[in-house]
This record gives structure tokens, sequence and C-alpha cells, in this order.
DNA sequence: ATATATTTTCAATAAGTTTTGAAAATTCAA
DNA sequence: TTGAATTTTCAAAACTTATTGAAAATATAT
């Protein structure tokens, strides 16, 4: 297989892969094209490459930007701005997971511990079912939570971070 | 908080939290409803309880039952047929992870090991860049692969199990 | 067998999301 | 300043996905 092949490929698999990680097709096509390219690339070679229109590449590397996977490059003597991706695939899942955590995690565990306290008779099936489920549910999710800090925070742990090191 | 407006709140946000994680919200919320719900429900019970037709809940208990988070229930006596959840959330999560790696993870790492191969000069700035970051990718799936096949077979393994008993 | 209850299918439609592109805003150099 | 280059915004259009509902299929009781 040819690069250019391949780079078609990829970039097309990563849009769908994406897609099943609550990230846009376009958002991770643009994150798989700064993944692959050496040097940081401008908006134009992005919306060609892609053929994609400039809105739509000036919102999806703002919102790569905002979830920290991409950043601003300023080339000196060069005008226009340049993006580039974090290359690290474990920095790049720790920043995701950082990020989901924040955004959905911690937000439904939040209502879980208002829902847990339920006012009502104990004895009631409907009432029992309930607390049991969202008590079930919110101890997995607090040991979830638990373990992806630890992961997080790995680089800060020289004892997980040995461990983790098979990852890297 | 009364149990009715409690429950619809849960409803209402693991059907939006559903949609983070590649199950669309109203299987998320009839997944919800099942899982409060202390006696298996018909599709009737499901389409009163949430406002939807009849052809959505048959598509979507259908799902569900794909994902094998949900079974059909037959009642003796009864004409109709009944639905219930799999209630240990453990179990539940263990399902989720199963099935998203047999759906995404497991093909895209089968695409990676074929775009390592790519032909090419290695001294090419690009081609260089490209392999790196695929096989970066690759070899992080790889593990992370790995230890979900782990976690998913945990119950076979008695120390892991020990372990994950902090989890249940 | 027939009637009735129940489930399934799927084309049409509705709802939701992403993309475009042109106008407005901003940045920078002279 | 002014003007050209560049980036940002956002309403409208295109596209995608989810939902409905009625007809067809299936199952069950008599």
């Amino acid at each position: 297989m040819k690069l250019t092949e391949a780079k078609a490929q990829f970039i097309s698999s990563w849009g769908a892969f994406g897609t099943h990680w609550g990230i846009n097709r376009t958002m991770a096509q643009i994150h798989a094209l700064l993944l692959i390219s050496p040097d940081p690339i401008t908006q134009d070679d992005i919306m060609e490459q892609l053929s994609i229109s400039r809105g739509n590449v000036n919102m999806n590397t703002r919102d790569l930007i905002g979830w920290g996977l991409v950043e601003r490059v300023l080339i000196p003597g060069e005008r226009k701005e340049f993006f580039s991706a974090e290359k690290d695939i474990w920095k790049v899942a720790t920043q995701i997971i950082k990020e989901r955590k924040k955004r959905e995690l911690d937000p439904m565990l939040k209502l879980l511990a208002q829902l847990e306290q339920i006012e009502g008779d104990k004895k009631d099936r409907e009432v029992k079912q309930f607390t049991e489920t969202i008590s079930g549910i919110r101890k997995f999710g607090g040991q979830a939570d638990k373990v992806l800090d630890v992961m997080i925070k790995a680089d800060e742990n020289w004892v997980l971070n040995s461990l983790l090191k098979f990852f890297k």
C-alpha cells in the first residue's frame, strides 16, 4: 500500500471511530491528519486535504484545542496560524479521559447522589429497586472515577508510572 | 424529591449520558426504565411511560437484547412479552465493554496492522511520521485490548476477581 | 379454521446535527 | 490610518439519524 492510500484510509477510519466516542467525524479526521503530519499545518492545508470548508475547519480546530489535543503554533515570519497535535498517544488518551470524566462522569455522579436521597417507603418495591439501582450505579461510577483519577495523575506517581510504562 | 420526579430525571439523564457512549437516547432511556423496574414490563408499559411509538420500542428493545443488556421474559398465563434488564452494574459494564471492543476496537486494530506495513522510504519525513503514529496507536490499542480482555474474563480469574470485588 | 391479540417491518416524515459560505471582525504591515 | 490577509461567526442548506404509524406477519385461544 502507498502512503497516499494509507493516509486516506487512516483519516477515514479515525473519523468513523471518533463518532463512537463522542467526537464528531470531521473533528476526528482533522485530528488524524494532524497526528500524521510531521510539521504544523494551516487552515488552508486542512481545507484542501480534507475537502471541507473554512468555517468547518475553524470550528473543529477550536474544539480540538478545547479538548487539549491540538495547539496553535506561531511560526516566525509566517502570517498564517499553524496547528499541531500532541503525538504521544498515552497523553492523547489521558487527555480524552480527563475531559470526558469532567464533562460526563462527574455530572452524572453528582445527579446520582441527589437521586439516592429520595423520599418514600423503603418497603415499596418501586422505591426499593430505584434506590438499589441508583446506589449500585453510583458506587460503580465512584470507583471508576477514582481509577481514572489515578490514571490521569499517573505521571506524578512513580509506582504507577512505572507500571504504566508498558502502555507508552 | 418524590419517586416520580426522580425516575423522570434518571431516565432523562441516562438517555443523555448514553448518547456519549455510542448508545442512542431512546435505547438508553428504555434501559434506564428497565433498570429501575422491579418487575419485567411490556412494550405497552414502555410506550406509555416514555411516550414513544410501538415501532420505536420494538426496534430499541431488540437492540438492547443484541447488546446483551435486556432479555425477553415469558410470564405464564400472559399473552404479552415482558422485558427485563440485567441489574448487576458490573455485569452491565462488562457487557458493554465486550460489545464495544468487538464492534470498534478489534476492527480498528486490524486496520492499523495493515497500515503499518506501508511501502516507502523510511527517511521520508511523511512516511516516518505516519508509521510512527500508526504503530504508537496500535501498540496502545493492543495493550488496551489485553486489559479489557482480562476485565471481561475477570470472573474466571480469582486473583483479579477478588481485586475487582471492590467494584461490585 | 377463524378471530383476536400481539409483534414486526419499513416507507415516510420529523428531528437533530453538521457543513457551507459569505459577511463581519480581527490582525498586521507599510 | 488604510488595505490586504487571515480568522471568526452564524443563518441557511445539506445531510444524517431517529421516530412514527399503519400494514403485514406472527402467535394464540376458542
